[in-house]
DNA sequence: TTCTTTTACGAAAAGGTTTTCGTAATTTTT
DNA sequence: AAAAATTACGAAAACCTTTTCGTAAAAGAA
């Protein structure tokens, strides 16, 4: 197969390139005639704009980046299930650069990223990442940036999030209020803010419930799964929570691997609940209680701000920060230990 | 910020284009000390080369797309992260296209492909997929491609799956051994070649077995979960199984629900095993029979044949099948009704 | 010294498209 | 019938890079 481009559609029809782009563009200096010749001719050689071509001159790829830190996570395959739902039938073109969680994958990444290859980025930040110079200068760069669920406030980039706080402080109420005395918060990275805000959440019910905050059962886990699995272990055995909240879903599946292993019974003797967007966390034994976060929903927005802004439609303000609401589901393990029959 | 190009590098050394070019590339023609300034400059300038200039140029974009059916589904995912981990340190980047298992998506996303916008693509074929042509239309045009799990056989192409029939067949007899005696199969797709292993892996244990085959058993179902669970339910009450073997990881939760929805206790009254790459699965109640897919290793194989295709540097046959083996796991979920302590 | 070779670089084409501007030919206006 | 306006198209620049080919100057050989 030949590469049939303009060229050769204008020698067929002894036409010039000109004319057979402006034909295809449906221009209106091009007769009526000429239009229907030219379209008869592309179809008959089956034609294909060369989307690079386009891309270089127009200086519009109608490709959107989505960097963000795992691909295997329930959360961001729908946020980008969310993001495609909407970039798609724009026209765009999505490209995936899962970062791992690693500050300087995610550099390098950003650094690919600002000479015309997409028309915007979406980032969620990595948990290692604790300054943001290198989306700074994207956005110095004047290309569209938004930012969506592990965000920085100090970026001057319109941010999707969700209500984090509150979130979490209606999570740790919940479990005082179903008889926790030893609340362990399970962190995922100590300079991210959405972990910052759970915290706070976190500490803030505590406090209003008037209960003491020990700063043992605050365990700063990893990005490795045994050593995870360890922290929680030695939380466990050397603190003895009976309340947990898990600021990522991660961070769930070791929790209950150790109290499978260490004979500790959720609910009886600890609760917990974490975020999670698995489906089947309805389906575990016990039940689990999680916190939802709407990720399709929160793709979808990020998704229509970003073509927004490459399309300078957007209305909002360049910092805009949209919060959605997470919902909580109470399952059983955080039933109150009253509440529990003994089967 | 301006835009800085070749032309700006040289007009500010007094060189030509062509000069800067070559030395950025390290080119023999240029002096050391040419390229040193050369260097310097760009570095002072913060010169960013325009990929689309270069793979217009070059047709060569480092670009690979990836046309799947699903994007929250563990396989998937595991299965991107594979290609990725492949992909990105050979300097590629990675388009991704669900098609949400629709015939025409994928379609209509392919004839997006054969215009010079990625170098290769990797394909998984969606459930609704009878006919590729489609595809053979991409092979024509030389565009490498290989296809991963959903397969076509017809299709010039190297295929990267695992082992159907043999684990539908092992997990179908595990089913017998363990006392089923009406044992369901659910298929996600007529079409698909994977689905029809797995429909022969059953029905030739069935038959090895001595059990009869009845086609009142093997249930297709569709896209939608509601109609799925719809389905299954019907199966449920209209033929009570007593064993399931499910060909997609989808078809599973709605198994589950339905049998506690009435009250059809798993293993007692029902086993069930499916195929999933869901890491919760032995956490279920009870622990669930998977059978799982290298998805990670297939990612990686199948990406690396991809980019030997693109290189011309694969070896195999053009349309090789490199068949990876499942792991079937034996849980709770299948356990011997004679085993089961009544709890 | 003269001829050949090597070194170091530049001009220009090529890759495929869009768009500005110019210009014949045709139509409309006065 | 002449002037003005409109129609329909083409030439060429622009987007940015790579690469072929050509050519001066310097170095080497005879």
């Amino acid at each position: 197969m030949a590469k049939i481009n303009l060229e050769t559609i204008a020698k067929e029809l002894n036409l010039s390139i000109a004319t057979i782009s402006k034909a295809l563009n449906d221009s209106f200096e091009i007769s009526f005639e000429t239009k229907k010749r030219v379209l008869e001719k592309a179809k008959q050689l089956n034609y294909q704009a060369n989307p690079l071509a386009i891309a270089l001159r127009n200086k519009r790829t109608y490709t959107i980046a989505i960097v963000f830190p795992e691909m295997d996570n329930n959360f961001f395959s729908l946020a980008i299930k969310g993001i495609e739902s909407i970039a798609y039938p724009m026209g765009y073109h999505i490209l995936i650069y899962p970062t791992n969680e690693s500050f300087k994958r995610e550099k390098a990444t950003l650094e690919l990223l600002h000479n015309g290859r997409v028309d915007g980025v979406m980032i969620s930040l990595s948990s290692q990442t604790k300054e943001t110079t290198h989306i700074d200068k994207l956005i110095k760069h004047n290309l569209p940036v938004v930012l969506f669920d592990r965000v920085s406030q100090k970026l001057q980039a319109p941010k999707v999030v969700t209500d984090d706080y509150k979130s979490a402080y209606l999570a740790t109420k919940h479990l005082i209020e179903v008889g926790c005395k030893e609340i362990a918060y399970l962190s995922f990275s100590e300079h991210l803010n959405i972990d910052k805000q759970r915290l706070k959440g976190y500490r803030d019910a505590l406090f209003d419930k008037k209960m003491t905050y020990d700063p043992k059962l605050i365990v700063k886990c990893g990005n490795y799964e045994k050593e995870n699995k360890m922290i929680i272990k030695n939380l466990l055995i050397q603190n003895i929570p009976d309340g947990i909240l898990a600021s990522v879903e991660e961070l769930i599946l070791p929790c209950i691997e150790n109290c499978n292993e260490l004979n500790i019974k959720i609910p009886n003797d600890i609760k917990l609940i974490g975020y999670s967007n698995s489906p089947i966390a309805r389906f575990l034994n016990p039940s689990l209680s999680t916190i939802v976060q709407p990720a399709f929903e929160m793709g979808q927005k990020a998704a229509s701000i970003l073509i927004q802004l490459i399309d300078k439609k957007y209305k909002g303000s360049v910092s805009e920060t949209i919060v959605f609401p997470s919902e909580i589901h109470i399952r059983e393990s955080t039933q109150p230990s009253e509440c529990i029959k003994f089967v």
